[in-house]
DNA sequence: TTGACACATTCCCATATAAGCATATGATCG
DNA sequence: CGATCATATGCTTATATGGGAATGTGTCAA
């Protein structure tokens, strides 16, 4: 087998830079791809190329406006890669906590008493 | 250019759903690889390049006991990827927010006067 | 109708993956 | 030392990607 699908669901549509990028830019409003192009200074077949990826996961919308496609983006497709994260989220801050702990641990024994070993 | 390379950074590297099977199961404390073999249900020889890959993106570390080698997790890497979504996690609250805006201006509409159109 | 504009699609290629299978490496025990 | 356990690595194959270049498609304006 070879790695699943770019399409197979957010957490492999998002691992590509350019749709990130290109997601982090609709987050700022509705583009059309000329807009997008310009602000990413993409070659164009590239971005459409992305948009379709980004398209089929659900991450984005198109609305055709005149001879524009305009592109917005549907943030709720992300909640899986959200969801999942913030499960992590604990471990980390914990480890900083314990940190702070044994930081607090060592300043009060320097204060309190002598120092065991330098 | 082919796909970015899976040990690129964690974005990629957690894209394989296996791999994430493998951190949650390291969520739970540390395990030695013959034991995630068997809680996961997958041969030795993939659970190792898994690994492998987890490690190159700094995901997991090992520690080595006689002649098993213990893998933790280390979720601090997963922090770009939790950093990176949080900004999106306040579009969909928002927009949710927005819709209970637009249903309470129903209700409210619905209770006041008569409605125009059924 | 013709041309310009806005995008999407197609073809091509270098690259590298996940998984299967076999085998190598390294530590421990008798 | 030889056998065994615990892991890692090597090799192969099917698959599909991102990007480049060229071209197709649909819309609007003159």
């Amino acid at each position: 087998m070879a790695r699943a699908a770019t399409t197979a669901d957010a957490f492999n549509a998002v691992a590509e830079v350019r749709r990130r990028q290109i997601l982090d830019t609709l987050a700022g409003g509705e583009r059309g791809v000329t807009d997008l192009v310009a602000r990413l200074d993409l070659p164009q077949p590239l971005v459409s190329k992305h948009l379709r990826v980004l398209r089929e996961v659900g991450l984005v919308e198109v609305r055709e406006q005149g001879r524009e496609r305009v592109y917005r983006l549907n943030a709720e497709s992300l909640k899986p890669i959200s969801d999942w994260v913030r499960n992590y989220e604990r471990l980390w801050t914990q480890r900083l906590d314990r940190l702070d702990a044994v930081v607090r641990e060592l300043k009060e024994k320097e204060q309190g008493h002598d120092s065991r070993n330098e």
